[in-house]
DNA sequence: TCTGGGGTCCTAGGACCC
DNA sequence: TCTGGGGTCCTAGGACCC
């Protein structure tokens, strides 16, 4: 049995939390570079014209007209809010997965069964308390349909919606529109609509073997779970695969030199997540591109992958492969938008095959003393010089809020 | 004028092997 | 003249998620 537990509009209820005056009032929150909207409140989803994802610019006259505040996203301060939900979590649910920055799967099958719906609800109570924002909470037998319950939860005035019931979630299924179940996209849509299935009740139906041999795997497990049959386990913490970093510049770019130095900034923040998952890595991928929705400019995108000599985890050494690989991509007299690097096929440091040509080295690794130096004193206290210092071409964010309790600079300050 | 960033998994098809 | 059958591995691209 699961909990599927989430944070109500996440990013705008952080910001709630150190910004009161926000309560009650219409908030959007602005991917980098303030380009578009990546979360809304209650009453901005209740006006129905501002879609999750939309182009800033295409709703500015709609934010005027009905004053909705607009902020710049702040990931330090995000990133650590949901640090502190998981861990509170975690103080009433020891056995969760992390699934995304505001929502976790909990195995809840020990717990007396009973009493589950109190048990929710007396989470939630705790973490507005403790941490300040609002979260839902669903009970099912499946993930998928702890899924279709949180849509639910997140409408019911409790906070909380059990599906553990059969009759129940047959008769919810039936009015749960395909294009909302877990994993069905836009395209898929599309197809389970051609074949006219258009509720999860439909697809529940439908026989499980002949969906997969109609679209894939995947959508079989989907309509195993919508019967209760549980094809998907809780996940434990697994480091990842590839980690990647990039940017859209906050102006058009032209010079190599500026390129250099936006590389190795996100070489240097990729490198970072890697060492702090204690990983290496033997093939990194860099890619420049324009923009794409310029018809009128010149297009022009292209990547390189580069195979180092041996696995790695040392910045400068990425660094040079990075940095030679983006001067091979440049071209002259284009206008550019973005850049970015992956590291791929990582492994765990204490698995790294040796070369048997390769003279074993024992360099002091350089970057390990770096990470612990911006740990102690903040990021960027000591940087590559690669990396650039002034950095125009930095993306925009026009109204950011403070690093509330990432900062010593920028702490809450509270008046007598 | 202005359009985000970071992930995972699956499948088809090519290349290669015996 | 006639050109099989079964398998693995890798990669690019598609689809999806938050």
């Amino acid at each position: 049995m699961f909990f599927l537990i989430d944070v109500n509009n996440f990013y705008v209820s952080c910001e709630r939390v150190f910004n009161p005056a926000l309560e009650n009032k219409p908030v959007v929150v602005l991917s980098n570079n303030d380009g578009c909207v990546v979360a809304r409140s209650n009453e901005v989803k209740l006006l129905k014209t501002v879609p999750m994802g939309i182009p800033f610019f295409q709703i500015k006259d709609i934010v005027k007209k009905h004053r909705i505040q607009t902020l710049s996203s702040n990931y330090a301060l995000y990133a650590n809010m949901s640090q502190r939900v998981m861990q509170s979590i975690q103080h009433f649910c020891p056995i969760l997965e992390i699934y995304s920055i505001d929502e976790c799967f909990v195995d809840v099958s020990d717990f007396d069964q009973a009493a589950l719906i109190d048990y929710a609800g007396h989470i939630r109570n705790k973490i507005k308390q403790w941490i300040g924002v609002p979260i839902s909470i669903s009970i099912a037998p499946t993930k998928t349909l702890a899924k279709v319950a949180n849509h639910l939860a997140k409408k019911s005035l409790s906070g909380v919606c059990d599906l553990r019931n059969p009759e129940i979630w047959n008769k919810t299924l039936s009015t749960f529109s395909i294009e909302d179940i877990w994993g069905i996209g836009r395209r898929l849509e599309k197809k389970l609509k051609s074949l006219n299935i258009q509720t999860a009740y439909d697809l529940m139906h439908y026989p499980a073997k002949q969906i997969r041999q109609l679209f894939s795997v995947n959508i079989e497990k989907t309509c195993y779970e919508l019967q209760g049959i549980k094809c998907y386990p809780l996940e434990k913490f697994i480091p990842k695969k590839c980690i990647q970093s990039s940017r859209s510049f906050g102006r058009p770019v032209t010079e190599l030199s500026e390129l250099i130095e936006a590389i190795s900034t996100y070489t240097s923040i990729a490198c970072e997540k890697m060492r702090r998952q204690k990983s290496v890595v033997t093939t990194i991928s860099v890619y420049l591109t324009t923009s794409r929705f310029n018809p009128l400019k010149n297009y022009y995108a292209n990547q390189a992958t580069i195979s180092l000599q041996q696995p790695t985890n040392d910045t400068r050494k990425i660094l040079a492969s990075a940095i030679q690989a983006i001067k091979q991509l440049y071209q002259p007299n284009y206008l550019y938008k973005k850049c970015g690097i992956s590291l791929l096929d990582l492994i765990p440091e204490n698995q790294i095959q040796q070369d048997i040509l390769m003279q074993v080295t024992h360099n002091t690794n350089i970057s390990l003393i770096v990470d612990s130096i911006n740990l102690k004193f903040g990021k960027n206290t000591i940087l590559y010089g690669a990396e650039g210092i002034d950095k125009s071409w930095l993306a925009k964010s026009g109204s950011i809020s403070q690093k509330y309790t990432t900062d010593w600079k920028e702490l809450v300050v509270a008046k007598m």
